[in-house]
DNA sequence: GATTTTATTTATCATCTGATAAACTAAACT
DNA sequence: AGTTTAGTTTATCAGATGATAAATAAAATC
């Protein structure tokens, strides 16, 4: 696990930088932002008044840390190839959910941004309304194409409409869940997951009018 | 908030331990365990000193913190209930998912749910597996006979099926996490999530036959 | 009311923990 | 090769933190 032994002791600051920030992201998804500078130094292999070279305080290594976790996850042309009606809303929603989950549903992500989420750290919540604007309202969009309902622009996307389509993005997000902080033993066939979810959802939006 | 004022000062042994016992409950869902025992006496309105008369270490109390969240939170009467074919299938989830909110999509029960979970605690194993026997599989089960599918006794409940309703499972779980955890404005309208997400669900089943 | 009991507080310890300063040493420069 | 520069370590501090012991005071007992 630890076979990198500190062989060449001396990094560029650039490179060493980034080898604790790397560290720190491992260490904290693990331990939790209460984990202690001494074991995450112990665990990079270095001496813990090094860290202090390059983050003045622990609490701004935390922030980097939400920064390199947080930051552009959310690729701006999966919302655009959401709207795509040249394909099928069932294809549009599996490929979408097979890239995002690609992206955020890793060891490290959800368990730092359970993590953040329990601190109360405005970054979740800030991250939360990025998701409902950007990922579901388009899809409560396309659901309603899908099953015939009236336009955006007849009447907006209500709550109701947001929380049904949080039903199932949070049931994928929950299989995340089980699988990183739970560390339950899920099935593999995340692509299938995705697909039968997705399946029942439209079918059953449907068959609701 | 903090109303309580010390007035009367001695408490018989039981009371003391239950007063410390609940403010720790609602202390550590709030902080984590990593929550130090000064504040929580403070919070108490008693001196940290007191803790150590009623528990032995920190880790004492946070056992039985975890007692206190996860014992007898599963009524058995439940998963019997899910089975009372007398009743419409959807009629059942719903009263289920009604009961077993009220009974665990708490704040302090979700919060220090997640806070376990993430210390990997092993109450949290014991506690998912009480729900894919208790509740899922028969779940499954019930599907299986509304969508007219073999018996259990022909085939056993898949890991694909278990996974399917994980989805459902997991997705009205989130709408307690988006509550508490994010603390993001959330629809009151539980009864009516559940609702269309059983719905949902069971139509969506049944068409993908 | 005096005495005993015990719930609670005050004082304190040892260790942990984030952070700093000085010493050290590998690399760069002349 | 000698000197300077800068990445890294050793030594250490101050406050935090779990835990203990002795002192205090409210209730119970005689």
């Amino acid at each position: 696990m630890n076979a990198k032994i500190n062989t060449n002791r001396r990094l560029s600051p650039e490179d060493r930088e980034q080898q604790i920030l790397e560290g720190a992201v491992k260490f904290f998804a693990e331990k939790g932002f209460s984990g202690q500078t001494r074991e995450l130094a112990l665990q990079l292999g270095i001496t813990q008044p090094l860290l202090y070279r390059y983050f003045p305080t622990k609490r701004s290594l935390i922030e980097r840390v939400f920064e390199e976790v947080y930051i552009n996850k959310l690729d701006s042309a999966w919302s655009v190839a959401l709207t795509d009606r040249s394909k099928s809303l069932h294809k549009r929603l599996c490929t979408f959910y097979c890239n995002y989950s690609e992206a955020t549903y890793r060891n490290e992500w959800i368990r730092i941004y359970m993590f953040s989420a329990l601190m109360e750290e405005p970054l979740n919540k800030h991250y939360i309304k990025l998701v409902e604007e950007q990922i579901l309202t388009p899809i409560c969009i396309e659901l309603r194409d899908y099953c015939g309902l009236p336009k955006v622009d007849i009447s907006p996307i209500s709550q109701i409409e947001l929380d049904h389509i949080w039903v199932m993005h949070g049931g994928l997000f929950y299989h995340a869940i089980r699988k990183h902080i739970y560390r339950s033993r899920v099935s593999d066939d995340f692509e299938g997951i995705v697909s039968r979810a997705v399946s029942t959802m439209l079918e059953g939006s449907k068959a609701a009018q």
